[in-house]
DNA sequence: GGATTGACGTCTG
DNA sequence: GCAGACGCCAATC
């Protein structure tokens, strides 16, 4: 019984993003090589029922926060995200350009 | 077990 | 640059 999951690696990937930066679900499922980024979003629906998994961080490649309709309150993802320094505007991450972790990179594969 | 859906992404028009 | 269609793989109905 294999537990580890390809959710398990999502959830590993968001927990390893810097506060402060996010990640999008296109750079994870190529990190992972999971092939679709579908994969990503919806391990991560799962990964609201599991603790320590931050996937307020993670966010589609528009820098929209996709997944807030999907927390307790859809302005909870925005306020954590701001709670790091992140800003938001309009449910969207500004300088998302260059707050965007790519573990690829990051982590040099 | 087939059909539908889903926190997306890329391509084409 | 924006809108629509397709693809992706897994889970749920």
């Amino acid at each position: 019984m294999e537990n580890k999951n390809y959710k398990e690696r999502v959830f590993e990937v968001t927990q390893l993003i810097p506060r402060g930066r996010v990640s999008t679900y296109g750079l994870i499922a190529n990190y992972l090589d999971l092939g679709s980024a579908r994969m990503v979003g919806w391990a991560l629906n799962k990964s609201l029922l599991s603790n320590g998994v931050p996937a307020h961080r993670v966010v589609n490649r528009k820098g929209e926060l996709s997944g807030r309709n999907f927390f307790p309150s859809p302005t909870m993802m925005q306020e954590l995200l701001e709670s790091e320094g992140v800003a938001i505007e309009d449910s969207k991450v500004q300088d998302f350009k260059q707050l965007r972790w790519d573990p690829s990179i990051e982590l040099e594969e």
